[in-house]
DNA sequence: TCATTTTGCTAGTTTAGCTAGCGATATCGG
DNA sequence: CCGATATCGCTAGCTAAACTAGCAAAATGA
């Protein structure tokens, strides 16, 4: 089987049942991200870059060339060739960082902000949709459990 | 703002809050399935690829070719390509279809199954670890959300 | 039946990834 | 303080993976 033992107790079930759950998120998330990628006419990886400068906008974080590529787990090279074409389009900017001359910090446009909103902001109503329908301690729930899963995930 | 009202409520907060745990959670599935191109040595889409294959068998359903194209939003031309990648790699095998003489229906090599769990394994184990200590009533809960959620993305 | 659609493929082109290596800056040891 | 070494982002040139166009075979439907 997929999974290395099976349900005991209905504790065990609930935990396969979370896990599979999970997964079939993780697909559901796949293929919304496929769709973004045709509605805004960009390549997965440049999308998947945006997404993450928006994540790290709204935790006030910086990001840096190096960072990108180490998300994507492309070569600097490749992120450069991605930032070209991301600031060609006009999506993001390169400013100098105010310490490390070397160093460069990639900012989101106005625009590019607008844009993936406008095209996410239907499917983030949808989910609101959803959330709404929760009480506060079971959103609390919820939270704290996607945010524990995150943690031991990024641990690795 | 990113999003277009203020909480005014414990509620509201609450529901802002699961939201953005969602998306935190996705850019760590992000992050994560990057590491994992990294450690299978595959490029991204074949990745996503088995990822799906994965999740479809786990649900008793069969893939065509056709299907890959449209979960990776890619040209049935770039998936046959994709599809020689992962058949020459000993990934997946391409077996007749039953009734439609045109179709194909991809299977995935006992190889690649156990080679997938492998590496996803130990993550698995980590997600484990977290779930456990959740009630059955928690689990699903966050059971519930999860399938309503990917439901109203699907929906688009 | 015969036209139309669907499926997966090939061929040829364009796009996006890689490795190697470089100049400029930063950091560390003596 | 200065020389060695590491880091950052870039360019150049190559390889891999996407795209468009179009085709044969099978299915669908008028």
């Amino acid at each position: 089987m997929h999974q290395p033992w099976s349900p005991q107790t209905p504790h065990d079930e609930a935990v396969l049942q979370v896990l599979q759950a999970v997964r079939a998120f993780s697909d559901t998330m796949d293929r919304m991200h496929g769709g973004m990628k045709g509605d805004m006419e960009m390549n997965a990886s440049d999308l998947s870059a945006l997404r993450m400068l928006i994540m790290r906008e709204q935790r006030g974080q910086t990001v840096s060339p190096h960072d990108v590529a180490e998300h994507l787990q492309i070569s600097t090279a490749s992120t450069t060739k991605l930032l070209d074409r991301l600031t060609r389009s006009g999506h993001v900017e390169r400013r100098p960082h105010p310490s490390d001359g070397r160093a460069r910090i990639i900012v989101l446009t106005d625009e590019s902000r607008r844009s993936f909103f406008r095209h996410f902001g239907e499917r983030l109503q949808s989910m609101r949709g959803v959330a709404v329908r929760y009480t506060d301690a079971e959103l609390r729930v919820i939270t704290r459990f996607l945010s524990e899963l995150g943690d031991v995930l990024d641990g690795h």
